[in-house]
DNA sequence: ATAATATGCAACTTTATGGTTGCATTATGC
DNA sequence: GCATAATGCAACCATAAAGTTGCATATTAT
């Protein structure tokens, strides 16, 4: 999942997809083909970050807000172990001296 | 910075460091080689999720919380930009006018 | 029905990434 | 001082990722 947000490509898309725009509009304003930007959409809804929402001939996708949320909690999880950690360590060096 | 994070092997790294390990250390619990390990390491470090801290012949990384909340700051951003769309496109199906 | 629009699919090229091996360098322990 | 431990550095390989071109397919508008 983190891989598939580090594009800028994708985090350009994903920060754009919300206002309902289709691939070729996502697309016209970036300096790649659409078929290049069809295949990072892809890439985003196989990480689950984005839904197909086919209507008639075009496409758009909207985003799944959980799972930026998931997202969020692993750093929050890796940011609060590294603050425990900070503790110990700090407790450890004010404490006894080696 | 979130391509650093799109690595498995990187997210390890990242949820270990905090004990105050070596590479040498690091690496042992790894299936790669060190050198693979410290590649990686140098990945996180110019993302400035990490940073060095050496000490005599050991080498150890301690992690930057500010970026991950930085990291974490722009998934709200894209998740409450989304929420908002969301907001509006609820409004207008439901035939609110505005 | 036809033309135009929106997208999908596939082959191919280029470049980035992850991993390895081999050897040099720096610090520590005895 | 010498052996050992912890890293750093560089060349090299394999695979995956990003992008392109060319063509097929499916909707919509006239």
């Amino acid at each position: 999942m983190f891989a598939a947000l580090g594009d800028p490509v994708r985090l350009n898309l994903l920060s754009r997809i919300g206002d309902g725009r289709s691939i070729t509009e996502l697309a016209a304003g970036l300096p790649i083909t659409r078929q290049a930007v069809t295949r990072h959409l892809r890439v985003l809804e196989r990480a689950k970050l984005v839904e197909e929402r086919r209507r008639g001939r075009e496409t758009r996708f909207v985003v799944r807000p959980a799972r930026l949320r998931q997202a969020k909690g692993w750093l929050d999880d890796v940011a609060q172990q590294w603050d425990g950690t900070l503790g110990r360590l700090k407790a450890h060096i004010e404490g006894a001296r080696r």
